[in-house]
DNA sequence: AACAAGTTGTTTTTT
DNA sequence: ACAACTTGTT
């Protein structure tokens, strides 16, 4: 580990007296030393809370103001809502010409640059992007095709093979490294991994698809490989500015690299201490190697934390201040009162869950309103209990994290029907719309699918291959239903708007759904809500990609009714918590084995994050910190029962946090 | 016999 | 919600 500088820059004079914004007035001397200079590498370690997202800003609108013209900024954030929320804000600093900042995810700007490159590296521009689950079906139809689920050996799982395939990627390894390392009971099926690899990536070649991983490796090799496309883009974005850089992964820092070759204008802003994506790859070490990349180098730190308590913020510390391998700061804020923040034991998980529910009530009653108040957990199922509980309460909530409004069946289901049409070849997409058809199995869905492929390389048209199926049959009624649809939408593919279409399938879906599930009436509402995000586009196919890599994560279904819209609690999982704040939080289950989860007991690495994970959570608060956890817990996984508090909040001092037990009143 | 559909116990974090 | 297992249909 190379040894920490820190260069504080002198303060500039104010570059014009006319300048509308006081920039010195505003921002704090670090936080002034990083907005106002706009050329060279910058590398700028941010301590929660400490006015980053603010920092950026004024750097956007100083950038602006000094003549750069918006479209050459480039903003990578880590949820395309943050780029959204900050040039926002930028341009009430300053004015509408902040939201011509190019901004978005690592994801999206690759989607947007692939698409407008496609053919020179000899790709389709209209791929189709598979989410999780839509790479995780292709991958275990091919595991049936292969017949390796015959074997007499258990083969892994889908998720499994999955998590496997993306991690070479992500952590840039050999398929026998991540095997041999991480799943060493796997070892006999290396061979059998490999072939299945292999198809895999030519399935997705062959049909125009592409992965989440896909789209970072295609955009890195596109700009290694084509010098004068390089050349274009980083001409076109002359100022790269990246948050949360301590979450990026290998392949991201390169495409970083490549993109400033022709001027080495970036600015990476981030935290070793709230790296909590190792699983996806990311290093914290990723922020550290950056001065070796960028040797010019110039590295600020921004210590002053203005959003927690000075209590708070004493027991964040000391949680952080046992991590094994950390950088050297120490947040420290002029808020030096507030309370304590607390530890609770509550007997079992109703009693956890009857607690948290009544403290939120107390302090509604105090004037507290329920948006400035969250509960965070480590895994989304923990709240179950507690969701029940505030629903008999009548709380309303929204739940962040966990399952996707996107990843619900019916919600896949309507959007299969636009993507077939979009993308013939998407033979993901085939199948799972032919699925829902009574009478038709994995097996009669292949054939049809095979046939409709056959049609496009022979005729260039794939209704034909399904008209062949639409007679003879018990399902051919059915299907026929389904070729008429397609039809339409396939004729009139450029004259209808995205909404439109989508209310055709709906049209077409509504029955099946009925009768599918008798939950309907919800899931109905679900797709209402789509239809009001498809009214937004008018083109299907930007829609269709942005549904993949931004998708809403609150499911309608999900929120209780409540008369004021902003009146809701948030439940949230830590990990979609960050960059967040709000007035209280409550961590639940900061139980050992629950944070820190079980899974991570075998290696000091992933122990270490879990570390991060709780220094993240407790970060978050800005004036009331309250701990929970239930015991006698049993652990079916382990067999075990769980009954300490996380290991991380262990045996600390009365005045880092106090711990209280709950006595039951009758 | 082949295939579709219904039944029963486990689930980290996400672009 | 998924996978493995079981029952039902053509």
């Amino acid at each position: 580990m190379s040894a920490r500088r820190y260069t504080l820059k002198k303060n500039q004079p104010a570059a014009s007296p006319s300048l509308a914004i006081e920039y010195q007035k505003e921002l704090n001397e670090a936080q002034y030393a990083v907005a106002t200079t706009l050329e060279n590498p910058l590398l700028v370690i941010a301590g929660a809370g400490s006015g980053k997202t603010r920092t950026l800003i004024y750097r956007v609108a100083r950038l602006i103001e000094a003549g750069v013209a918006p479209q050459s900024i480039l903003l990578l954030t880590f949820t395309r809502k943050a780029a959204q929320e900050m040039l926002r804000r930028a341009a009430m600093l300053m004015d509408d010409r902040c939201e011509q900042v190019a901004g978005g995810t690592f994801h999206s700007v690759a989607n947007l640059i692939l698409r407008k490159y496609a053919t020179s590296i000899g790709l389709d521009p209209s791929f189709t992007i598979l989410d999780r689950s839509d790479s995780e079906d292709v991958i275990n139809l091919l595991r049936t095709l292969l017949g390796l689920n015959e074997r007499a050996k258990r083969f892994p799982k889908k998720q499994t093979i999955s998590g496997i395939f993306s991690k070479t990627i992500n952590k840039d390894l050999t398929l026998d490294e991540v095997v041999l390392r991480d799943y060493s009971h796997f070892a006999d099926h290396l061979e059998d991994l490999h072939k299945l690899q292999v198809t895999y990536q030519q399935y997705k070649t062959q049909k125009a698809l592409l992965d989440y991983d896909d789209l970072l490796v295609k955009l890195r090799d596109l700009l290694a490989d084509d010098q004068s496309i390089n050349r274009q883009l980083s001409d076109t974005y002359r100022y790269i500015m990246v948050d949360e850089y301590q979450d990026t992964n290998k392949i991201q820092a390169e495409i970083v690299r490549l993109l400033a070759t022709s001027h080495h204008n970036v600015m990476v802003v981030g935290d070793d201490s709230q790296s909590i994506y190792s699983f996806r790859g990311a290093h914290f070490r990723n922020i550290m190697d950056f001065p070796q990349q960028f040797p010019s180098v110039q590295v600020f730190t921004l210590e002053e934390n203005y959003r927690s308590t000075q209590p708070i913020l004493n027991l964040a510390n000391a949680v952080i201040s046992q991590a094994e391998e950390k950088y050297p700061k120490r947040l420290f804020t002029r808020k030096s009162n507030g309370s304590v923040p607390a530890l609770i034991q509550a007997e079992d998980e109703r009693a956890q869950s009857r607690f948290v529910c009544q403290k939120i009530l107390e302090l509604r009653e105090e004037g507290v309103p329920l948006h400035e108040m969250a509960v965070l957990f480590r895994s989304s199922f923990l709240s179950f209990d507690l969701e029940i509980e505030l629903t008999r309460c009548d709380v309303p909530y929204i739940k962040r994290g966990g399952f996707k409004f996107m990843e619900t069946a019916h919600v896949k289901d309507v959007l299969s029907h636009l993507r077939v049409v979009a993308n013939p070849r998407d033979s993901v997409s085939w199948n799972r719309l032919l699925l829902l058809i009574e009478g038709i199995g994995p097996r009669t869905s292949q054939s049809i699918i095979a046939a409709v492929m056959n049609s496009i390389t022979n005729s260039g048209h794939f209704l034909e291959g399904l008209k062949s199926y639409c007679k003879g049959s018990h399902y051919s009624t059915a299907l026929q239903e389904l070729y008429t649809l397609l039809e339409k939408l396939n004729e009139e593919n450029t004259t209808l708007m995205p909404a439109e279409k989508m209310g055709w399938v709906c049209h077409y879906y509504l029955p099946l759904l009925k009768q599918r599930y008798d939950d309907y009436p919800k899931r109905i509402k679900d797709l209402e809500h789509l239809q009001t995000l498809a009214e937004r586009y008018k083109e299907t196919e930007t829609l269709l990609s942005d549904l993949v890599l931004e998708p809403p994560n609150e499911s309608v279904s999900d929120i209780v009714a409540s008369d004021h819209e902003d009146e809701r609690l948030i439940l949230s999982t830590i990990h979609s918590a960050k960059g967040l704040e709000w007035h209280t939080v409550f961590i639940l289950w900061a139980l050992d084995g629950r944070l820190p989860s079980l899974h991570s007991f075998m290696s000091d690495e992933e122990l270490e994050e879990e570390r991060r994970l709780m220094y993240v959570a407790m970060t978050r608060a800005k004036e009331n910190l309250f701990v929970t956890y239930p015991v006698k817990i049993f652990d079916r996984a382990s067999g075990s029962v769980l009954s300490k508090p996380s290991r991380f909040i262990e045996d600390l001092d009365q005045n880092l946090l106090e711990t209280w037990t709950l006595i039951e009143e009758s």
